[in-house]
DNA sequence: TATTATAATGTAAACGGTTACATAAGCAAT
DNA sequence: ATTGCTTATGTAACCGTTTACATTATAATA
């Protein structure tokens, strides 16, 4: 059906192997039979075809990542992360995403297998059965966000205890001593982290604790705007509320200004993550910095560490660290306005031209 | 090195054949042996090679998704559409992102090439000749907002213009003859588009035209923010303004608000694309509304047809319609918040499992 | 001139699967 | 006993590359 190197052979009158050389840019074929094979190829408009070499030289030169069903733009940073440093390595990528319980990410996981010389991995549901079962023991992998006890694996986390443990403790700092946590998703470890260093922030920091103060929520901005309008309802009244990340906290901001509360004076307010958003909304949100691009590039870093050095690779469990972005939400004055990843990443590309 | 289907068929005393037939379900096989090759394949740990496999039976079960480089919430929405559709086809998703340039786009068409059964392509640098060097005639291909003029793809387009064109022109129904445009990127075919339908607008609505009310802008929310700002430095004073999508609306707004102006009163204000956080600012922003997701979805649709039906489908250009949503930012009451796609498509995944 | 090194090309065996076709065994019908 | 059908299995070609090794031609050296 379509046209494969045997047809340029004949055409051109060489053998195959001496068409894969010209198309490998081997020395070892002469000017005039170089020219030849190339107007073969033209002529009959002939495109190698990736499956086959790659099996040949067992390589794809691809890698592979494989994500949970998210959403907004941690998703999007993520990616774009990825992709750049990947492409920097002359490796491409290629996504897999939505998968949200483990007969997904199995079916991601053998898809996937064979496609690619190495995968990052961002799942709640992976752990070492599962990748053991599905993957090669050869297959090289970097884990993302993880809840991964043994070092059998390398692994990369954000420091979601840390940056909720020193936001909670700048809140406390402000004078707070009731602090309301909007919570993340059931399952979902950079949730369960954030609760965690909310918690101990709380204990260290002498402030009330209260599990009524912890209210439910999804990530999502509706979920954050629901959780205030329930607690309202329900006659509670925290001097500041921790949302465990942005789209909450600005949900939760909506709905404290529908009731006519002022940010900060009345209920102080933070997130998770700093979107681009949370610096122009009114008051600016006071946020957590994960720097998710960097968080990208280093999971395709330590990658292609594990690829390359293969046998001598030495696994690592590395905590990502956070930066407390403190602006008017929490009752601190507004800060100049940061420059975003985006911008600098679409300089260097413009450096590419 | 890695355990192939002759390790296994020697391991259970049975032929390569057999081993294939067991892998693939084949009721050509009896119990007995199956069952021992069953035990071969867990004894050794055996996990067949999708390369293999696809080279063998041509085709991969994949298709592809060519993105721009990606940021916020449209890449996100758009990829999850895509990727449940193509699952609920069997199929899987392979994503390559960071193509802004020819060379970029060109690199990623010839990895895809082989790994893929149909791709879709979104992209400002593609056109016929780009397709027609790197990809077989073969392959089933959907451009997705890309510019095209011919019939010779099959192609999805929002309908920019038309989004657009109705929302300057509820602006010119509030009263409004001033009105600023904060335009998009060069060279980007949504923001042409947007624009053509701003300009239209006005005329038919005849309201002023000025070169120097059309604002620079580049889809970030800092380049909203800038916009506005530069604006009032040049004394400019629309009573209306359009921004091409919402996170320049986000930045304009908190832009007008920083000068003391009062939105809607003294300054309407309307975005595009409805992302979920324009129900969450204050005032709530007016937008266009694109179900990205069902775009995505839509564009899986269309590529499973076109490789289902290879010779007998028929292409098209479609236009993907979209809605205008007052908020109060144009001057309209706060409407009910709407349901988004997402906790839809939450809703579906959870009565999967 | 005979020998050896080098450069250009070809042959054929991988890579890891699938599958058309061949074969063999068992059984029922003639 | 022969024939034909069914079921289970094996053999080997094929998918589209790369590449180790073999072969030949050409030039340099003894």
């Amino acid at each position: 059906m379509n046209v494969t190197i045997k047809d340029v052979a004949r055409s051109a009158n060489v053998s195959v192997a001496t068409v894969s050389r010209v198309l490998n840019n081997s020395n070892l074929v002469s000017e005039d039979t170089k020219k030849q094979v190339q107007r073969a190829i033209r002529a009959l408009k002939y495109l190698p075809n990736n499956l086959g070499r790659s099996l040949s030289i067992k390589r794809t030169e691809a890698i592979g990542l494989i994500l949970p069903d998210l959403f907004g733009e941690f998703f999007s940073e993520l990616i774009r992360g990825v992709d750049q440093t990947a492409q920097l390595h002359k490796y491409h990528l290629l996504v897999s995403s939505s998968h949200d319980d483990r007969k997904e990410i199995e079916a991601a996981l053998q898809m996937i297998r064979g496609r690619v010389d190495g995968l990052i991995i961002m799942s709640a549901y992976i752990d070492f059965h599962t990748i053991n079962k599905n993957l090669p023991k050869s297959l090289p992998i970097v884990l993302l966000n993880c809840r991964v006890d043994d070092t059998s694996f390398d692994s990369l986390n954000i420091n979601n205890y840390d940056g909720a443990y020193r936001m909670v403790s700048h809140l406390i700092s402000h004078g707070h001593k009731k602090i309301s946590i909007i919570k993340g998703p059931k399952n979902n470890h950079d949730a369960e982290e954030r609760l965690r260093g909310y918690r101990q922030a709380l204990k260290d920091g002498n402030a009330e604790y209260d599990s009524k103060l912890e209210l439910l929520g999804d990530f999502s901005e509706a979920s954050g705007y629901d959780a205030v309008k329930t607690m309202f309802k329900k006659n509670l009244r925290p001097t500041a509320i921790f949302a465990a990340n942005d789209s909450m906290g600005v949900g939760a901001l909506s709905a404290i200004q529908e009731a006519g509360i002022d940010v900060p004076e009345e209920i102080a307010l933070a997130g998770f993550d700093d979107i681009p958003i949370v610096q122009f909304v009114k008051p600016s949100l006071s946020s957590v910095r994960v720097n998710i691009n960097n968080l990208g590039a280093l999971a395709v870093y330590r990658l292609m560490q594990a690829i390359l050095e293969k046998n001598k690779f030495i696994k690592q469990k590395i905590l990502v660290p956070v930066e407390v972005i403190p602006r008017e939400s929490c009752g601190c004055p507004k800060p100049t306005r940061i420059t975003f990843d985006r911008t600098i990443s679409n300089k260097l590309n413009q450096n590419k031209h």
